[in-house]
RNA sequence: CGGGGUGUAGCGCAGUCCGGUUAGCGCAUCUGCUUUGGGAGCAGAGGGUCCCAGGUUCGAAUCCUGGUACCCCGACCA
């Protein structure tokens, strides 16, 4: 495998071929035979699975329990809920019949059109409908609430134009659906995951999130209130990469599902949903990554520690195999994930550029000179250092590298985040940090859907969120300079 | 669905304008030897529906007609 990135040049036009790039040759994901769907290598399966596995922990230990909704939803279903219709995208695939022949004119099968669906059915984009025509069951009195169900599966949306783990056609998730007997209780419920996003992001990806409430341009067809965590890539654009929806009563009317209170009257249940994906990952490249390829955060590294023998025939290798089994052994004690690459085919020089660009944090190098002095070679991914240390104590000395270096990389991306979000108050400074600098832009808007719509159709930029800790102040709007209470964050976005 | 581009070996490409030996190069693969502290060198070998269909011609990867697939830029993106 000779590979070469190109140079990062962080011009939008040529960002996205190098991201393409980054992904196929570190072996993460490709392209697959059906338009707009992605396989997803063993490589960055590993990645995902780790995700997966912390986000679900983080998912019970505040309570919430994994349950699994049908695939396919009864198009009907889709019509209950006004604004969900209203506001939803359309580009979903739809399963007509159930049943394939024998081509009776040649080879092959065919449609059998006997086989036609009385309803069509709808692969799920979404699952707010199964579940909550699945809720009304289960739910009849405040002895019943809550409800906080998660569930882990792939969603379609038959996207026009796609692009690896950032927007395909099939992608993996999860999401949460919970039902509540009041409005603070499923706002306090909303709040509280999306902040589980943010600890997430930041403390296993390292990847600094702002979290704010969507206009109602943005917002979820069918939600009161949109949260979402904002992070910033290299190229400057804003990713969304986690939302969480405070749904009001709106899905619980739509399908009829109320409770008895605690008066004896029924009411209708109160609703949130929330959500990340496979995206994440796509966030989790474009964030860390530099010229020479992937710089994964160590806690989510499927290999955290490679050792890679240097030796001139079988014998030196051999001694440098039994030397560094015996390291790997201490630190897997210490609970790394390590790998040693004995591999003979393949020379040195090789592998250490391959290990850089799967973005492995800590590199051990071990030759005949070392085994001579003690000694080891220890690489850094995050700072492309490198220094001969003494074997004694090396397994302590990586475990302990593991948290700096995950330090390391999440306070680079916040210095970075920081230093690309501007503060302008007129339309021309507004203009010219949008087509100049990226990253987010910090000003006042009038509040109104209108300009935000305006300053789309002007720029291509959106408000990517209204910061919950925003201060109030007291301004004018970029656009119209109209009255504005607080500022937002403007960018434009994948 | 609009605008642009590309289909030639597993991958990346040249050749196409101006038709003419046996269709070529780099990487990868296989064999052998020499190497080995940052992507090895030399020698040899294997590998092709030149996207598909039709047409023009003594002769088509190359020219003509139609189709098709993919990529990029827009539109779309709860």
């Amino acid at each position: 495998m000779a590979v070469e990135l190109k140079d990062l040049t962080k011009s939008e036009e040529n960002y996205s071929q190098w991201y393409n790039d980054l992904v196929v040759k570190a072996g993460l994901a490709e392209n697959s035979a059906v338009r707009g769907c992605m396989v997803i290598k063993p490589y960055g399966y590993a990645i995902w699975e780790k995700m997966h596995e912390v986000l679900d922990g983080m998912f019970k230990e505040t309570g919430h329990q994994n349950a699994y909704f049908p695939l396919f939803i009864p198009k009907s279903f889709f019509s209950r809920e006004a604004s969900h219709v209203e506001g939803f995208a359309k580009e979903c695939a739809v399963v007509t019949h159930y049943r394939l022949k024998n081509d009776p004119d040649g080879k092959g099968v065919v449609v059998d059109p006997a086989a036609r669906l009385e309803e069509e059915l709808i692969v799920r984009p979404t699952s707010e409908t199964i579940i909550w025509n699945t809720y009304k069951g289960w739910i009849n009195s405040y002895r019943d609430l809550p409800i906080l169900c998660n569930q882990w599966a792939n969603v379609v949306r038959w996207e026009m134009r796609t692009r690896l783990f950032l927007r395909t056609a099939e992608f993996l998730w999860q999401e949460g659906h919970t039902a509540h007997e009041t409005r603070e209780e499923a706002i306090e419920e909303a709040t509280k995951m999306i902040n589980v996003y943010k600890r997430f992001a930041e403390e296993w990806m390292c990847l600094p999130v702002v979290v704010g409430h969507k206009s109602p341009n943005e917002r979820f067809a069918g939600a009161e209130d949109t949260l979402t965590i904002e992070a910033l890539m290299q190229d400057g654009k804003a990713l969304q990469s986690g939302t969480s929806h405070f749904l009001g009563q709106n899905f619980a009317k739509a399908f009829d599902v109320k409770y008895a209170n605690r008066e004896g009257k029924l009411e209708y249940v109160w609703a949130t949903s929330w959500g990340v994906s496979t995206r994440l990952m796509g966030a989790l490249i474009m964030a860390h990554s530099d010229n020479n390829g992937l710089v994964l955060p160590p806690k989510l590294a499927p290999v955290q520690v490679v050792l890679v023998p240097i030796y001139k025939g079988e014998e030196q290798l051999e001694a440098a195999r039994k030397r560094m089994r015996e390291i790997a052994d201490r630190m897997k004690q210490l609970g790394l994930r390590v790998k040693i690459d004995d591999r003979d085919n393949v020379r040195a020089g090789f592998k250490f550029a391959e290990y850089e660009l799967k973005g492995v944090p800590v590199r051990l190098a071990l030759g005949q000179r070392d085994l001579e002095n003690g000694t080891i070679e220890l690489a850094r991914r995050d700072t492309l250092t490198k220094e001969t240390v003494s074997q004694e104590g090396i397994a302590e000395r990586v475990a302990a590298l593991m948290e700096e270096i995950q330090q390391n990389i999440f306070r680079k991306a916040l210095d970075y985040r920081n230093s690309m979000i501007t503060k302008v108050d007129t339309w021309d400074e507004f203009v010219e940090v949008l087509n100049n600098k990226g990253g987010f832009i910090s000003a006042h808007w009038d509040g109104t859907p209108e300009t935000e719509q305006a300053i789309k159709d002007a720029t291509k930029a959106t408000i990517r969120c209204i910061p919950i800790d925003a201060e109030p102040e007291e301004g004018k709007c970029i656009f119209t300079g109209k009255p504005s209470h607080c500022r937002v964050l403007f960018a434009k976005s994948y």
